[in-house]
DNA sequence: GTGCCTGTGCTTACAGTGTAAGGCCTTACG
DNA sequence: CGTAAGGCCTTACACTGTAAGCACAGGCAC
């Protein structure tokens, strides 16, 4: 008699479940008993696809790199470079376990290397020297996981800035904290927003990285 | 008959205990019975001083955000911040554990308000808006963050980048990465040193937010 | 002194973690 | 049909954070 066969586990399966559960229930929740579970199944099967849970953390993050857009060399560097930025920080708020992930272990897979393959040929192409291409890389990435990290870390819902400043005033008086005072003040006041702003960091470096091509050039 | 009295534990010993052992084995080997153990005492005598595991760790980055120099604001603000980032750096070096922690929870207690009144109150001095401000300091903290966690996460030694990169070129056919490859190659070669640069990334947003400041006084 | 309260450190216990070791059962192939 | 391989299982272990409650000390009021 065929017992209602399930269709057998993969690695694919698993790193799949396992994004789909961080990213309904947080890393935390992430163990191999939850991530069997969801997959009807015991924690030690996950064993014969994933060597162990490390590299299963690796495998979602090769995963999710993957959805990043890729730069294309050749065009406009900047708008290349600003399309890429732009995709990874879409991404890792898809994923709000990502970002910690990636800046927590050594990445290295297809996907990466790919990621990282489109991105330095293109600052390469742009006219940057070799020392320059890696260290514009750095400073953007740096300032892309940065950010994403800080603004997750950052327990307000945009939109809820305003209240959140004026709870948060009590703890700040003005003879300690004058100008942080005041600022609080003028977001619980709604004057100024406070809302993070990913563009204007990426700007700065993106603009700073122009005059260094521009002035290569001359 | 006096027994050989241990002085008394208190939050302070705690959180010093607690520094020290995640300097000395890593941000993993801090459980409360190893970190209980360092001060010949058990896990749970650890909750009469603090509430919990979050509020040791909420602690322990307290205390190493007050070993930062703070910026003076009303001088030369590009060359306070300048201080300021460096020195944060050098401080996130020294705890290889604190970038993480501050990344993934909120802080708030005295010197992290110091912290940031400091900063805040030297952009503002320098001329920048409220908004300005408010997304100049996010900028700069973001790359602070987000390169440091890069270089710890980047598992060799300055020194070794070489005989790493040697290493690595085995996974990165040129067929497939030609341009990472190529890198790669120089970095083994020697002819380019590969080595990251805290300085780059920092300066071309500080000399971004120099131009809207001048821009601004126009 | 006696009684009491408070605070510090301890023991025990529980639910949860990653994963090593080994057993069973289905399938594929000779 | 017999055998081998592999996927999934059970069991077990060492470790985690911490709740509950005990033991004992010091300080205070009387």
């Amino acid at each position: 008699m065929p017992t209602a066969r399930r269709s057998p586990l993969t690695r694919e399966r698993v790193l799949r479940a396992a994004v789909r559960l961080a990213d309904k229930h947080g890393l935390d929740a992430l163990s191999m008993r939850r991530l069997a579970a969801t997959l009807r199944v015991e924690a030690m099967s996950l064993y014969n696809h994933v060597a162990n849970k490390d590299d299963m953390l690796d495998g979602i993050v090769e995963l999710i790199i993957g959805e990043i857009t890729l730069p294309t060399p050749g065009g406009d560097w900047k708008a290349a470079m600003r399309t890429r930025a732009t995709s990874a920080y879409r991404v890792l708020l898809a994923h709000p376990w990502a970002a910690l992930l990636i800046v927590s272990r050594m990445n290295v897979g297809p996907n990466m290397f790919r990621y990282i393959e489109a991105t330095i040929s293109t600052l390469r192409e742009a006219g940057l020297t070799w020392a320059h291409t890696d260290r514009a890389w750095n400073a953007i990435d740096s300032y892309i996981y940065g950010f994403t990290l800080q603004l997750q870390n950052f327990p307000v819902e945009p939109g809820e800035y305003a209240s959140a400043a004026a709870s948060f005033l009590p703890m700040l008086p003005s003879a300690q904290y004058p100008v942080l005072h005041e600022m609080t003040t003028l977001v619980a006041n709604g004057t100024h927003d406070g809302t993070h702003d990913f563009s204007f960091g990426l700007e700065l470096i993106l603009e700073g990285l122009d005059r260094m091509v521009a002035q290569a050039r001359r």
